[in-house]
DNA sequence: TTTAATATTGCAACAATGTCTCATTAATTT
DNA sequence: AAATTAATGAGACATTGTTGCAATATTAAA
């Protein structure tokens, strides 16, 4: 690890942008909340770079694009990226869910390192308005 | 579903590399080794018509890269993706694992609809290579 | 069997996502 | 303040995958 030396105001933004939203984020979300106040390459640069120090995780979700999320539930010891991601259907958005993941037992002669799931289906804002619709 | 109307020899020598390894693969694997007997837009294409009815699925690796694998356990009427995919770190290759995956319980609020998932690891001939490597 | 209809293929251009180089700029150290 | 070193912007490039369209192959019709 030889990156992110200096803490600029470019990684700043990146980072507020991050810590603000909910839900994982990928560099379009990124570019469009910066406003082209930033380049390309800075921005996929800076997002390597906390990934590397261990402060985000990637994503990559079933569409090939890759998400960005604040570690929220990792300590610095254990660095957990094992963690069910959810993908709503509805309103598109991936998010971390703190719960760790079971997985049943695998068959033997396997030795498990690390798990990247992504469950998706509807989460609970858009559960709740998709039941209200039905019930009219 | 409007394809895949002819069984032509290009889709049976691409149905015949897929059946012929027991790991999924990618657009990769096929141009190599058909030798370029075939346009890259026609793998693709032929790739993704094979998806569409059902006779094989989709795989996003955490590299981006998609791979695809028969469905060998899928019944026609109940076509189930939601099974476990491994990822060997030694020998990388990418295989189902026909063990369906079991999440721990969503907190409450959720509805989930599929999984995609991907464990990574050591495979069963990796991990004994590995084993006699560490027993020496 | 020959013709007509239609699906498939190859090619080239394009699109989306992400990386690399290198000159310039900014931050840190001396 | 000057020197050092890291970060940035700009554009070119790489990779993965898709699309339009003319040419070809397959199937159906006559």
């Amino acid at each position: 690890m030889e990156k992110q030396k200096r803490n600029t105001k470019t990684k700043q933004m990146i980072m507020s942008v991050l810590s603000d939203s909910s839900s994982a984020l990928c560099y379009d979300d990124f570019a469009e909340k910066l406003r082209e106040k930033m380049d390309k390459a800075t921005i996929y640069r800076i997002l390597q770079g906390f990934c590397d120090d261990g402060m985000i995780h990637k994503i990559v979700g079933e569409n090939g694009k890759t998400y960005y999320a604040l570690c929220h539930h990792c300590s610095n010891e254990k660095h957990n990226d094992n963690h069910l991601h959810f993908r709503c259907v509805r309103c598109e958005t991936i998010s971390c869910i703190d719960e760790p993941v079971s997985i049943s037992p695998l068959p033997s002669g396997y030795k498990m390192l690390a798990v990247s799931c992504i469950v998706s289906g509807y989460c609970p804002d858009c559960l709740t308005e998709q039941n209200e619709k039905v019930a009219k």
